[in-house]
DNA sequence: CCATCTTTGTGCACGCGTTCACAAAGACAT
DNA sequence: ATGTCTTTGTGAACGCGTGCACAAAGATGG
């Protein structure tokens, strides 16, 4: 997964580690996907199973919420779907900025998985003339002069980066001057801010290339086991024992 | 992390710990640009400030890959690049599909820094036989029928699949019933694979709400720390602050 | 009201990752 | 060579996150 993560040491935010905080996201879409199916309650150990994770890091983790469970029964699925939504601060809503409109923010801008939570496009800012006014998901492309105004205008504290790496930072600068206190960013540099501010990094290469280690190490293991081991046709073992593991595969979240 | 992370346990590949491994690319990419600059060497301090980390983590990290450095002068650039690349698996050609050719799909087959990194793009795969053929980013888009024949002929091993949530598993099915190994996931959903897969998760929504948890803590301190403090008028703290307060709302709806 | 059965909430131990702090290694000047 | 100065490489301590295992809570049935 991708992300890499802000400097964020000792902090625990309201005794909530971070950890917990990254995991929530993922038990709130487990448990929308339940209420949709109008489940009225569901034990730690079915929601950790839809949501990939160990049901006793579940059962810590909600620990930190408080004792929303009940004994014997499990958790209330609507209940809990609005505690963590209020945990998350998704009860309200967080205007967001995306700041360079090529490929990637114009798919981002186009993506319904921002708004069905609470995540309200204030504006699509470019630096390129040739956007000015053009419409993008619906929306007119702004130019990045009126980068400040739409910020301060629209209480913006959360902003979205997706400009050529060379431009990051000093959009970057330009956002937080305007009050902008969160930032998503998908230029591959890393950026600099004061404190106070957070950022995320997304970062497609890495994960790609964390992916290629493995795959080499694979390979590299494959290949030492067919020369220890008696020759195995080389074939099978690409096709290894495939079996439908458990394994609750979590991506990406590490400290910095 | 995108990031989380995989449940590795004590794999330790080849002793070298998951999150040193998670942290190579970063490094690359700050080597990659002072060799640009034909810079020779460096220091673990100054590369450090340029990856965004603490001098002691890198030079800690280093220290898992072989003693590459220069007491009293630093790091090699050029050599680094080298070792980091080899230990990453980027020496090599990683051939790669993309499942789903939609907004996100089409902005990652055009993205420079796939390539740039040894990762090539074998095949753009869509079901929408509209798609069928249409170039994008210069190459034709393949149909689905064609994905297992495309992964056996040009031996991939790394899938992204792209596709809407509900079709991400089958697809991560095919993909890896076909010989795939490693799988990056912009789908918000939990994946199922069998032993021996990786997969790594992109989830740009959950990205979103970790922003908001914590911007929702800043305006809660702010809040705090006002009402703690001399009896600043309570109106211009609402107003003024510019979030909408994040502790002021519905009671909670107790469960049965 | 009591017994039984299910499932939560958490104490505890363990391992990984981070950071400090420093000895040792080497460059460089004299 | 010898001394000084810089910077690496790492031992050690610490803190966070994870997962086991179980007591307690509460539902349910008789
Ligand atoms: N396309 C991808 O799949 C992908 C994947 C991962 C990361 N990225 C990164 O995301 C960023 C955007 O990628 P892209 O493919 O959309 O690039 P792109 O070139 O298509 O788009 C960049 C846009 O940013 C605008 N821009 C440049 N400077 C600006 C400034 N100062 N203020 C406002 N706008 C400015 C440009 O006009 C352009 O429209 C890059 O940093 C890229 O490395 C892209
Ligand atoms: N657009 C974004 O910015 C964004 C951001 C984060 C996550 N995502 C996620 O990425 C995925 C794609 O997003 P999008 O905006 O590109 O959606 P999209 O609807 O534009 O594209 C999806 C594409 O997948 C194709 N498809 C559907 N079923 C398929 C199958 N079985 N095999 C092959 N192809 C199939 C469709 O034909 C379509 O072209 C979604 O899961 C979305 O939630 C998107």
């Amino acid at each position: 997964m991708a992300t890499g993560r802000t400097h964020r040491p000792a902090t625990r935010s309201r005794g909530i580690p971070e950890a917990t905080v990254a995991r929530l996201p993922l038990y709130l879409r487990a448990l929308t996907a339940l209420s949709e199916r109008s489940v009225p309650t569901v034990s730690s150990e079915e929601l950790a199973a839809a949501a990939g994770v160990n049901s006793a890091k579940l059962r810590k983790d909600f620990s930190y919420l408080g004792s929303y469970g009940t004994r014997g029964v499990g958790y209330d699925v609507e209940y809990l779907v609005y505690q963590i939504s209020r945990e998350l601060g998704l009860t309200q809503d967080w205007p967001v900025v995306i700041v360079g409109m090529g490929n990637l923010g114009a798919a981002l801008a186009g993506y319904g998985g921002f708004a069905s939570r609470g995540f309200r496009i204030a504006a699509l800012i470019d630096a390129d003339v040739q956007l000015t006014g053009r419409l993008i998901a619906g929306l007119p492309v702004r130019h990045a002069d009126e980068l400040e105004g739409i910020v301060e205008d629209n209480q913006v504290s959360i902003g979205v980066i997706t400009t050529p790496a060379g431009a990051a930072q000093e959009v970057c600068d330009r956002l937080v001057a305007a009050g902008v206190t969160s930032i998503l960013n998908f230029a591959p540099t890393v950026l600099t801010v004061p404190d106070g501010v957070d950022v995320r990094k997304v970062d497609l290469s890495i994960e790609l290339q964390i992916l290629a280690f493995h795959e080499q190490r694979k390979a590299g293991e494959e290949l030492e086991s067919s020369l220890t081991a008696p020759p195995v046709a080389a074939k099978a073992v690409r096709d290894g024992g495939r079996r439908p593991g458990p394994d609750g595969d979590v991506p990406a979240v590490m400290p910095a």
